[in-house]
RNA sequence: GGUCCCGUAGCUCAGCUGGAUAGAGCACAAGUUUUCUAAACUUGCGGCCAUUGGUUCGAAUCCAAUCGGGAUCACCA
């Protein structure tokens, strides 16, 4: 199906032939042809003018002889400067068009081309559970997800899982502020989803430690001390005491809360459509990593210092020492992440990449968890990968939970929707719809645009969110596309009922003389689109190979643009012209399908109408 | 200070394994609808690809330096 190996080795012959030059097929680059010219791919020739001997544009017109008259792909060429434009010949687009229509399924299915399917973890979202999901969380989750179906679709077994971090001081201080504040208020007695009720007492502890401070450094104590001192800040110590010790009430406490939060997350989640196969909590594996740093101690990968705390030394690779175990042997930070990154690699046997994603204030902690493992001589160091994500701007500046700007994700879940709804309700589109159905579709595109602009940037570099422009309908957007893929559902139903389901209406004597007069697959006008078609493997296995959603999304909206220009310049469904209107329902049928499936690669749902 | 990432149209972003005249969308201006969805399409306007130097037949792309923006370098998580 690819043409590139065969004129790639077509022109090794050339150079061979003519200029006894030679080269291996690989090493030869083609580049696709631009829009301004005539042709499919071009040859650079430059590189080959010192064995020729001879002039660009005739080491260019050697070449293209040489192919259109030895090569059976080759129908043409020309030659601008140095630059060899080469046209494959309109049979190779028809049958390459042809298999794509005769099976549509396997050409969008693309688990085949990788032979050796890996095996895979992605981690991500990973929230704490002391407040409710932000928009940072959301680029989070919708890179992981995607991430995830991106690979699954090129035939990787993947793991989608949730580190959730449950545990902890900050964990307790929502607890101790309920347990004082509360009232024995819950969820349902405020009519609060569970996340936000845990993070309003979340925002109360800091609120009123603040107070105590202030109130200390009032009296005469200095900042640091006052910090110290405070009352409630001496609560949180004995709290988190009790809870490692396992003390009855506060695990009830800790479970109760913990589980409003669950609650809450698992709306937001369902909202975004985005699931896990597994769920790691860290109260569970929190204790996991001192065996590895007690061994790694003893096979002196690690040493220990006078306090007793443990260490690496990680200034070979151009990092600093770091601490894995304080001198009291309790955890810090890294030794849980070696612990749940190898029991994952022992849970999960032949696993290959442990991608974890995370942003990027957290590479310098990923390079030394992946360097520790590399030092324990551990097989599958290299395949832990982050991820890594920039952060997420706002017009007015910088998120800060402490500055409260923040923007919720539930809150702009919502907003986006009633602004879908607005809009779709001004364009008076869904007089047909029902209720529940009209419901659906205003999620449908709320989701489709809210996803769609935070995938199309490239996930390494920060993004600035402007809550008003990602709910912007057209141009480069996900309800652009949406509304595409609707159109085309559109064209094709009504190609059902005139040729489809209904043959006999056009099947008269007049229509059959018109058919037989008509090429049935000229292909001038719709080879445009083909030949985006023909990319779309390629744009997959680059998206896997990057990671990288914002790839499919870039794609697809070429895919639908180059539809909506093709459709406006052409008649599809022309009962005059049966057959060039199958071939063209045909193209329809394929790019819909090419569409709908890079859709789902970005978690974004296809609607049949809208 | 060390390390890493980013700098492309007024704005938001593509393009970066070196190739022709650097692309989209938004915004702005002007047009297109008796046809299968106008949430569309067409045209115009808009660029010293941060700067400087190097490598090369050829640089937005590779290398170095500089300037700007961000992140990080905790016995925090």
């Amino acid at each position: 199906m690819q043409f590139e190996p065969e004129i790639k080795s077509a022109i090794a012959d050339s150079l061979s032939k003519l200029y006894t030059h030679t080269i291996s097929p690989s090493e030869i680059k083609l580049d696709e042809t631009k829009k301004d010219f005539e042709g499919d791919v071009t040859l650079v020739v430059f590189p080959f003018t010192k064995s020729s001997k001879k002039s660009p544009e005739q080491t260019a017109n050697d070449i293209g002889e040489y192919l259109k008259s030895n090569c059976k792909l080759v129908s043409d060429f020309n030659v601008v400067k140095g630059f060899l434009n080469i046209s494959i010949s309109d049979q190779f687009w028809k049958s390459f068009f042809a298999g794509a229509s005769a099976n549509p399924e396997a050409f969008i299915d693309l688990k085949k081309t990788y032979p050796t399917p890996g095996h895979l973890m992605v981690e991500y979202s990973s929230p704490n559970t002391n407040k409710p999901l932000h928009l940072g969380h959301m680029r989070n989750i919708l890179l992981g997800y995607s991430v995830s179906e991106i690979l699954l679709a090129v035939g990787h077994r993947v793991e989608k899982v949730n580190l959730v971090n449950d545990r902890g001081i900050h964990i307790c201080k929502s607890m101790l502020a309920w347990k004082k504040y509360g009232h024995g208020e819950t969820p349902v007695s405020s009519h609060t989803k569970g996340d936000h009720l845990v993070g309003k007492y979340y925002v109360e502890y800091d609120k009123r430690f603040k107070g105590e401070v202030a109130h200390l450094v009032d009296k005469g104590m200095t900042k640091e001390e006052a910090e110290k001192n405070a009352p409630i800040a001496r609560e949180i110590q004995e709290m988190l005491l009790k809870w490692e010790a396992g003390d009855k009430e506060t695990m009830e406490l800790w479970k109760t809360m913990n589980g409003w939060v669950y609650e809450g997350f698992d709306v937001t989640y369902k909202k975004l459509a985005v699931n896990f196969d597994k769920i790691y909590y860290e109260s569970q594996t929190y204790l996991l990593g001192k065996k590895i740093v007690e061994k790694g101690l003893s096979k002196g990968a690690f040493f220990k210092k006078d306090d007793g705390s443990i260490w690496i030394d990680l200034t070979d690779v151009g990092l600093d020492q770091k601490v894995l175990l304080r001198a009291d042997g309790t955890s810090v930070y890294i030794t849980q992440d070696l612990g749940t990154a190898s029991l994952r690699f022992e849970e999960f046997e032949g696993l290959q990449q442990l991608i974890y994603v995370v942003g990027n204030e957290q590479e310098y902690h990923f390079k030394v968890l992946k360097e520790i493992f590399k030092k324990l001589g551990r097989s599958w160091a290299e395949g832990l990968f982050h991820l890594s994500y920039g952060m997420v701007d706002l017009p007015s500046g910088k998120m800060k939970s402490r500055e409260g700007t923040v923007v919720d994700a539930d809150d702009l879940i919502k907003e986006i929707d009633e602004e879908a709804e607005m809009t779709t309700k001004a364009l008076g589109k869904l007089n047909d719809f029902d209720n529940a159905e009209a419901k659906a579709l205003y999620h449908t595109i709320g989701m489709g645009a809210l996803k769609y602009f935070i995938l199309k940037v490239d996930p390494k570099k920060k993004m600035l969110f402007n809550p008003t422009e990602s709910i912007d309908l057209n141009g480069n957007t996900g309800p652009f596309i949406q509304y595409t893929y609707a159109r085309i559902n559109s064209v094709i139903r009504k190609g059902e009922r005139v040729f489809i389901n209904n043959e006999s209406a056009v099947g008269s004597g007049s229509m059959e003389s018109t058919a037989e007069n008509q090429q049935p697959t000229k292909l001038d006008a719709d080879k445009d689109i083909i030949k985006v078609l023909y990319r779309y493997p390629a744009a997959i296995k680059e998206a896997a190979e990057n990671f990288s959603p914002a790839v499919v999304a870039n794609y697809v909206y070429e895919v639908a643009k180059a539809f909506n220009h093709f459709y406006h310049d052409n008649v599809i469904v022309d009962e005059a012209n049966k057959e060039t209107s199958l071939y063209r329902l045909q193209l329809a049928s394929v790019t819909a399908g090419v569409i709908k499936e890079c859709l789902k690669l970005l978690g974004i749902q296809a609607p049949e109408r809208m």
